[in-house]
DNA sequence: GGCTGGCTTCGAGTGCACTCGAAGTCGTAG
DNA sequence: CTACGACTTCGAGTGCACTCGAAGCCAGCC
Protein backbone atom coordinates (compact mmCIF):
# COMPACT_ATOMS: atom_id res chain seq x y z
CA UNK A 1 0.00 0.00 0.00
CA UNK A 2 2.43 2.43 0.72
CA UNK A 3 4.98 3.56 -2.28
CA UNK A 4 7.64 1.62 -3.50
CA UNK A 5 10.92 3.58 -4.25
CA UNK A 6 10.68 2.60 -7.98
CA UNK A 7 9.69 5.01 -10.62
CA UNK A 8 8.76 3.20 -13.42
CA UNK A 9 8.24 5.27 -15.86
CA UNK A 10 4.42 6.43 -16.26
CA UNK A 11 3.96 5.10 -20.03
CA UNK A 12 4.61 1.48 -18.12
CA UNK A 13 2.36 2.53 -15.78
CA UNK A 14 -0.08 3.35 -17.58
CA UNK A 15 0.02 0.85 -20.33
CA UNK A 16 -0.04 -1.59 -17.49
CA UNK A 17 -3.40 -0.23 -16.75
CA UNK A 18 -4.66 -0.42 -19.93
CA UNK A 19 -3.62 -3.95 -20.93
CA UNK A 20 -4.97 -5.12 -17.55
CA UNK A 21 -8.62 -3.71 -18.87
CA UNK A 22 -8.01 -5.31 -22.44
CA UNK A 23 -7.08 -8.61 -21.04
CA UNK A 24 -10.03 -9.03 -18.68
CA UNK A 25 -11.85 -10.92 -20.73
CA UNK A 26 -8.71 -13.41 -22.23
CA UNK A 27 -9.30 -11.47 -25.79
CA UNK A 28 -7.39 -7.91 -27.14
CA UNK A 29 -10.06 -5.64 -27.73
CA UNK A 30 -9.59 -2.68 -30.19
CA UNK A 31 -7.32 -0.14 -28.61
CA UNK A 32 -10.35 2.27 -28.30
CA UNK A 33 -12.47 -0.91 -26.26
CA UNK A 34 -9.86 -0.66 -23.82
CA UNK A 35 -9.63 2.84 -23.46
CA UNK A 36 -12.77 3.02 -22.98
CA UNK A 37 -12.55 0.42 -19.80
CA UNK A 38 -9.28 2.64 -19.02
CA UNK A 39 -11.21 5.62 -18.78
CA UNK A 40 -13.83 3.89 -16.43
CA UNK A 41 -10.63 2.29 -14.70
CA UNK A 42 -10.78 -1.46 -13.23
CA UNK A 43 -13.46 -2.33 -10.38
CA UNK A 44 -11.52 -3.79 -8.06
CA UNK A 45 -10.07 -0.51 -6.51
CA UNK A 46 -10.73 0.86 -3.26
CA UNK A 47 -13.37 3.60 -3.17
CA UNK A 48 -11.01 6.37 -2.56
CA UNK A 49 -7.00 6.17 -3.06
CA UNK A 50 -3.96 8.21 -0.80
CA UNK A 51 -1.47 9.56 -2.89
CA UNK A 52 1.20 6.88 -2.57
CA UNK A 53 -1.45 4.68 -4.47
CA UNK A 54 -2.02 7.03 -6.77
CA UNK A 55 1.72 7.33 -7.61
CA UNK A 56 2.27 3.69 -7.42
CA UNK A 57 -0.79 3.24 -10.22
CA UNK A 58 0.06 5.76 -12.28
CA UNK A 59 4.34 5.81 -12.10
CA UNK A 60 4.20 9.74 -11.61
CA UNK A 61 5.91 10.14 -8.33
CA UNK A 62 3.64 12.20 -5.21
CA UNK A 63 6.24 14.72 -5.15
CA UNK A 64 5.10 15.45 -9.11
CA UNK A 65 0.86 14.48 -8.20
CA UNK A 66 1.48 17.36 -5.36
CA UNK A 67 3.25 19.52 -8.17
CA UNK A 68 0.30 18.73 -10.45
CA UNK A 69 -2.07 19.99 -8.11
CA UNK A 70 -0.39 23.00 -6.89
CA UNK A 71 -0.45 24.67 -10.57
CA UNK A 72 -3.70 23.54 -11.25
CA UNK A 73 -3.15 20.70 -13.48
CA UNK A 74 -5.85 18.50 -11.01
CA UNK A 75 -7.56 19.00 -8.71
CA UNK A 76 -8.51 16.59 -5.72
CA UNK A 77 -10.52 16.10 -2.55
CA UNK A 78 -9.11 16.22 0.91
CA UNK A 79 -10.10 13.82 4.41
CA UNK A 80 -10.86 15.36 7.31
CA UNK A 81 -6.83 15.14 8.31
CA UNK A 82 -6.34 17.28 5.38
CA UNK A 83 -4.69 14.49 3.01
CA UNK A 84 -5.69 14.00 -0.48
CA UNK A 85 -8.16 11.40 -1.23
CA UNK A 86 -8.22 10.15 -5.01
CA UNK A 87 -11.71 9.23 -6.03
CA UNK A 88 -11.97 7.24 -9.38
CA UNK A 89 -12.75 10.60 -11.22
CA UNK A 90 -9.72 12.00 -9.71
CA UNK A 91 -7.51 9.29 -10.86
CA UNK A 92 -9.00 8.83 -14.46
CA UNK A 93 -8.51 13.10 -14.61
CA UNK A 94 -4.60 12.20 -13.10
CA UNK A 95 -4.62 9.41 -15.57
CA UNK A 96 -6.24 11.38 -18.59
CA UNK A 97 -3.37 14.34 -17.77
CA UNK A 98 -0.63 11.80 -17.64
CA UNK A 99 -1.43 10.96 -21.53
CA UNK A 100 -1.30 14.15 -22.55
CA UNK A 101 1.44 15.31 -20.56
CA UNK A 102 3.05 11.76 -22.25
CA UNK A 103 2.00 12.86 -25.83
CA UNK A 104 3.96 16.24 -25.60
CA UNK A 105 1.27 18.83 -24.43
CA UNK A 106 2.97 21.10 -22.55
CA UNK A 107 1.92 21.89 -19.11
CA UNK A 108 0.32 25.67 -19.77
CA UNK A 109 -1.67 23.87 -22.54
CA UNK A 110 -2.92 21.21 -20.23
CA UNK A 111 -3.52 24.07 -17.77
CA UNK A 112 -5.40 25.90 -20.17
CA UNK A 113 -7.40 22.81 -20.95
CA UNK A 114 -8.15 22.00 -17.40
CA UNK A 115 -9.71 25.79 -17.04
CA UNK A 116 -11.92 25.30 -20.12
CA UNK A 117 -12.98 22.65 -18.40
CA UNK A 118 -13.78 23.68 -15.28
CA UNK A 119 -15.79 27.32 -16.48
CA UNK A 120 -18.45 24.85 -17.97
CA UNK A 121 -19.88 23.29 -20.94
CA UNK A 122 -20.06 25.87 -22.85
CA UNK A 123 -16.23 25.50 -23.64
CA UNK A 124 -16.24 22.18 -25.06
CA UNK A 125 -15.27 23.81 -28.67
CA UNK A 126 -12.69 25.32 -27.76
CA UNK A 127 -11.25 22.15 -25.92
CA UNK A 128 -12.33 20.57 -28.63
CA UNK A 129 -10.36 22.75 -31.17
CA UNK A 130 -7.12 22.37 -28.61
CA UNK A 131 -7.16 18.67 -28.84
CA UNK A 132 -7.56 18.72 -32.44
CA UNK A 133 -4.53 21.18 -32.66
CA UNK A 134 -2.72 19.09 -30.44
CA UNK A 135 -3.50 15.82 -32.15
CA UNK A 136 -2.12 17.05 -35.66
CA UNK A 137 1.43 17.99 -33.79
CA UNK A 138 0.72 14.50 -31.80
CA UNK A 139 0.74 12.96 -35.32
CA UNK A 140 3.40 15.25 -36.64
CA UNK A 141 5.50 14.28 -34.29
CA UNK A 142 5.09 10.51 -34.67
CA UNK A 143 6.20 11.05 -38.26
CA UNK A 144 9.36 12.46 -37.31
CA UNK A 145 9.95 9.88 -35.20
CA UNK A 146 9.67 6.77 -37.22
CA UNK A 147 11.93 8.64 -39.58
CA UNK A 148 14.32 9.75 -36.85
CA UNK A 149 13.67 5.49 -36.44
CA UNK A 150 14.80 4.55 -39.87
CA UNK A 151 18.00 7.06 -39.77
CA UNK A 152 19.12 4.92 -36.88
CA UNK A 153 18.05 1.59 -38.36
CA UNK A 154 19.64 3.04 -41.71
CA UNK A 155 23.07 3.42 -39.59
CA UNK A 156 22.98 0.54 -37.38
CA UNK A 157 22.28 -1.76 -40.73
CA UNK A 158 25.38 0.08 -42.78
CA UNK A 159 27.44 -0.06 -39.73
CA UNK A 160 31.04 -1.61 -40.36
CA UNK A 161 30.15 0.41 -43.62
CA UNK A 162 32.17 3.31 -44.98
CA UNK A 163 29.98 5.99 -44.06
CA UNK A 164 32.17 8.47 -41.12
CA UNK A 165 31.02 9.79 -37.82
CA UNK B 1 22.36 32.70 -49.31
CA UNK B 2 21.81 34.61 -45.89
CA UNK B 3 19.81 33.21 -43.61
CA UNK B 4 16.02 34.41 -43.57
CA UNK B 5 14.79 34.77 -40.13
CA UNK B 6 12.86 31.92 -40.03
CA UNK B 7 12.79 29.06 -37.78
CA UNK B 8 11.38 26.12 -39.56
CA UNK B 9 11.19 22.88 -37.19
CA UNK B 10 14.46 20.88 -37.98
CA UNK B 11 12.68 17.57 -39.10
CA UNK B 12 10.61 19.82 -41.37
CA UNK B 13 13.93 20.82 -42.95
CA UNK B 14 15.66 17.02 -42.70
CA UNK B 15 12.77 16.06 -44.21
CA UNK B 16 12.46 18.34 -47.23
CA UNK B 17 16.12 17.41 -47.74
CA UNK B 18 15.08 13.59 -47.43
CA UNK B 19 12.37 14.17 -49.60
CA UNK B 20 14.17 16.15 -52.53
CA UNK B 21 16.39 13.32 -52.43
CA UNK B 22 13.78 10.76 -52.75
CA UNK B 23 11.54 12.45 -55.84
CA UNK B 24 14.74 12.58 -57.70
CA UNK B 25 13.68 10.37 -60.08
CA UNK B 26 10.46 10.46 -60.01
CA UNK B 27 9.32 7.85 -57.89
CA UNK B 28 8.94 7.67 -54.02
CA UNK B 29 11.68 4.87 -53.63
CA UNK B 30 11.44 3.14 -49.68
CA UNK B 31 12.69 5.20 -47.01
CA UNK B 32 16.04 3.37 -46.34
CA UNK B 33 17.23 3.95 -50.04
CA UNK B 34 16.08 7.57 -49.80
CA UNK B 35 18.03 7.83 -46.77
CA UNK B 36 21.44 6.29 -48.36
CA UNK B 37 21.05 9.48 -50.22
CA UNK B 38 20.46 11.87 -47.52
CA UNK B 39 23.01 10.93 -46.38
CA UNK B 40 25.47 11.41 -48.96
CA UNK B 41 23.62 14.67 -49.83
CA UNK B 42 21.61 16.09 -52.99
CA UNK B 43 24.34 17.27 -55.48
CA UNK B 44 23.41 20.64 -56.39
CA UNK B 45 25.88 21.96 -53.13
CA UNK B 46 28.38 24.09 -53.07
CA UNK B 47 31.90 22.67 -51.75
CA UNK B 48 31.61 24.19 -48.68
CA UNK B 49 28.49 25.70 -46.75
CA UNK B 50 28.72 28.95 -44.56
CA UNK B 51 26.44 28.69 -40.99
CA UNK B 52 23.78 30.43 -42.16
CA UNK B 53 23.54 28.51 -44.86
CA UNK B 54 23.48 24.68 -42.75
CA UNK B 55 21.65 26.40 -41.04
CA UNK B 56 19.02 27.41 -43.70
CA UNK B 57 19.20 23.61 -44.61
CA UNK B 58 18.43 21.81 -41.18
CA UNK B 59 16.55 24.09 -39.77
CA UNK B 60 19.03 24.37 -36.82
CA UNK B 61 19.77 28.17 -35.52
CA UNK B 62 23.26 29.57 -36.21
CA UNK B 63 23.46 29.97 -32.79
CA UNK B 64 22.81 26.26 -31.76
CA UNK B 65 25.09 24.77 -34.15
CA UNK B 66 27.71 26.84 -32.53
CA UNK B 67 26.85 25.77 -29.08
CA UNK B 68 26.79 21.63 -30.73
CA UNK B 69 30.65 22.57 -31.67
CA UNK B 70 31.21 24.44 -28.25
CA UNK B 71 30.04 21.39 -26.29
CA UNK B 72 32.12 18.84 -28.54
CA UNK B 73 28.73 17.68 -30.52
CA UNK B 74 30.27 18.17 -33.88
CA UNK B 75 33.87 19.27 -35.34
CA UNK B 76 33.36 22.11 -38.24
CA UNK B 77 36.88 23.19 -40.25
CA UNK B 78 37.61 26.92 -40.41
CA UNK B 79 38.39 29.42 -43.32
CA UNK B 80 41.84 31.57 -43.43
CA UNK B 81 39.45 34.07 -41.81
CA UNK B 82 38.36 31.50 -38.64
CA UNK B 83 35.03 31.11 -40.25
CA UNK B 84 33.24 28.24 -39.96
CA UNK B 85 33.01 25.98 -43.59
CA UNK B 86 30.83 22.90 -43.26
CA UNK B 87 31.95 20.22 -45.96
CA UNK B 88 29.77 17.51 -47.26
CA UNK B 89 31.44 15.53 -43.79
CA UNK B 90 30.40 18.00 -41.72
CA UNK B 91 27.02 18.45 -43.26
CA UNK B 92 26.33 14.97 -42.84
CA UNK B 93 27.57 14.83 -39.38
CA UNK B 94 24.98 17.77 -38.25
CA UNK B 95 22.20 16.11 -39.65
CA UNK B 96 23.02 12.84 -38.48
CA UNK B 97 23.73 14.27 -34.95
CA UNK B 98 19.63 16.49 -35.44
CA UNK B 99 18.19 13.44 -36.35
CA UNK B 100 19.28 11.40 -33.21
CA UNK B 101 18.30 14.47 -31.01
CA UNK B 102 14.81 14.91 -32.86
CA UNK B 103 14.70 10.96 -32.43
CA UNK B 104 15.23 11.78 -28.41
CA UNK B 105 18.74 10.89 -27.57
CA UNK B 106 20.28 13.51 -24.65
CA UNK B 107 22.61 15.81 -25.66
CA UNK B 108 25.05 13.88 -23.30
CA UNK B 109 24.59 10.60 -25.37
CA UNK B 110 25.16 12.03 -28.57
CA UNK B 111 28.53 13.61 -27.12
CA UNK B 112 29.37 9.96 -25.84
CA UNK B 113 28.55 8.27 -29.17
CA UNK B 114 30.98 11.12 -31.03
CA UNK B 115 33.89 10.65 -29.13
CA UNK B 116 33.98 7.03 -29.49
CA UNK B 117 33.57 7.63 -33.22
CA UNK B 118 36.75 9.90 -32.86
CA UNK B 119 38.66 7.15 -30.76
CA UNK B 120 38.62 5.03 -33.92
CA UNK B 121 36.71 1.60 -35.61
CA UNK B 122 37.82 -0.26 -32.85
CA UNK B 123 34.99 1.29 -30.66
CA UNK B 124 32.64 0.16 -33.47
CA UNK B 125 30.98 -1.99 -31.32
CA UNK B 126 30.49 0.03 -28.45
CA UNK B 127 28.74 2.52 -30.95
CA UNK B 128 26.66 -0.29 -32.37
CA UNK B 129 25.63 -1.40 -28.68
CA UNK B 130 24.77 2.35 -28.09
CA UNK B 131 22.44 2.90 -31.14
CA UNK B 132 20.85 -0.64 -30.34
CA UNK B 133 19.82 0.31 -26.93
CA UNK B 134 18.81 4.08 -28.49
CA UNK B 135 16.58 2.25 -30.83
CA UNK B 136 14.87 0.18 -28.46
CA UNK B 137 14.11 3.25 -26.26
CA UNK B 138 12.88 5.24 -29.88
CA UNK B 139 10.53 1.83 -30.21
CA UNK B 140 9.17 2.46 -26.91
CA UNK B 141 8.39 5.84 -27.47
CA UNK B 142 6.93 5.05 -30.79
CA UNK B 143 4.64 3.09 -28.95
CA UNK B 144 3.70 5.44 -25.87
CA UNK B 145 3.27 8.11 -28.39
CA UNK B 146 0.79 5.92 -30.48
CA UNK B 147 -0.73 4.93 -27.02
CA UNK B 148 -1.49 8.96 -26.41
CA UNK B 149 -2.81 9.58 -29.66
CA UNK B 150 -5.16 6.34 -28.85
CA UNK B 151 -6.16 8.44 -25.95
CA UNK B 152 -6.30 11.95 -27.14
CA UNK B 153 -8.85 10.51 -30.41
CA UNK B 154 -10.60 8.65 -27.83
CA UNK B 155 -11.32 11.95 -26.33
CA UNK B 156 -12.02 13.19 -29.50
CA UNK B 157 -14.49 11.21 -30.79
CA UNK B 158 -16.42 10.98 -27.66
CA UNK B 159 -16.98 14.60 -27.26
CA UNK B 160 -20.11 15.72 -25.55
CA UNK B 161 -20.27 12.47 -24.33
CA UNK B 162 -20.57 12.25 -20.61
CA UNK B 163 -16.56 11.78 -19.74
CA UNK B 164 -15.90 14.24 -17.14
CA UNK B 165 -12.69 16.60 -17.09
C1' DG C 1 39.01 54.92 -46.43
C1' DG C 2 35.01 53.89 -44.18
C1' DC C 3 30.62 51.46 -43.55
C1' DT C 4 27.82 47.37 -43.23
C1' DG C 5 26.57 42.87 -42.24
C1' DG C 6 27.76 38.47 -41.06
C1' DC C 7 30.85 36.13 -38.76
C1' DT C 8 33.68 35.10 -34.24
C1' DT C 9 34.03 33.92 -28.79
C1' DC C 10 32.38 33.53 -24.26
C1' DG C 11 29.62 33.98 -20.43
C1' DA C 12 25.31 34.60 -18.75
C1' DG C 13 20.28 34.16 -18.98
C1' DT C 14 15.88 31.65 -20.04
C1' DG C 15 12.15 28.27 -19.87
C1' DC C 16 10.40 24.13 -18.76
C1' DA C 17 9.31 20.47 -15.74
C1' DC C 18 10.17 18.64 -12.24
C1' DT C 19 12.64 17.41 -7.67
C1' DC C 20 13.99 18.08 -3.19
C1' DG C 21 14.19 19.44 1.65
C1' DA C 22 12.68 21.38 5.86
C1' DA C 23 9.41 21.76 9.25
C1' DG C 24 5.24 20.47 10.89
C1' DT C 25 0.72 17.35 11.54
C1' DC C 26 -1.76 13.11 12.16
C1' DG C 27 -3.28 8.28 12.98
C1' DT C 28 -2.15 3.90 14.29
C1' DA C 29 1.01 0.09 16.54
C1' DG C 30 3.39 -1.12 20.59
C1' DC D 1 1.93 7.73 26.08
C1' DT D 2 5.15 7.62 22.70
C1' DA D 3 7.25 6.58 18.53
C1' DC D 4 6.95 6.02 13.70
C1' DG D 5 5.91 6.60 9.11
C1' DA D 6 3.19 8.77 5.79
C1' DC D 7 1.24 12.64 4.97
C1' DT D 8 1.03 18.09 4.61
C1' DT D 9 2.87 23.05 2.68
C1' DC D 10 6.01 26.01 0.50
C1' DG D 11 10.10 27.71 -1.26
C1' DA D 12 14.18 26.74 -3.30
C1' DG D 13 17.20 23.89 -6.18
C1' DT D 14 18.29 20.96 -10.30
C1' DG D 15 19.04 19.47 -15.05
C1' DC D 16 18.57 19.98 -19.66
C1' DA D 17 18.87 22.34 -23.90
C1' DC D 18 19.12 25.92 -25.73
C1' DT D 19 19.13 31.20 -26.45
C1' DC D 20 20.84 35.60 -26.13
C1' DG D 21 23.88 39.58 -25.91
C1' DA D 22 28.11 42.08 -25.86
C1' DA D 23 32.33 43.06 -27.91
C1' DG D 24 35.20 42.45 -31.58
C1' DC D 25 37.03 40.91 -36.40
C1' DC D 26 37.02 40.91 -41.33
C1' DA D 27 35.52 40.77 -46.46
C1' DG D 28 33.33 43.28 -49.84
C1' DC D 29 31.08 47.45 -51.64
C1' DC D 30 30.52 52.69 -52.24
Amino acid sequence: MTSTLEHPHPATRLRSVLESAAAEDGTLPPLDQALVRAMALPEDLPETLGIAEVAELTGITAHTLRYYERIGLVTVARDAAGRRTYDRAALGRVMFVTWLRLSGMPIATVTRYVELAQEGPHTSDARLDLLLEHRASVVSHLRDLQTALAVVDYKITTYGGSCGS
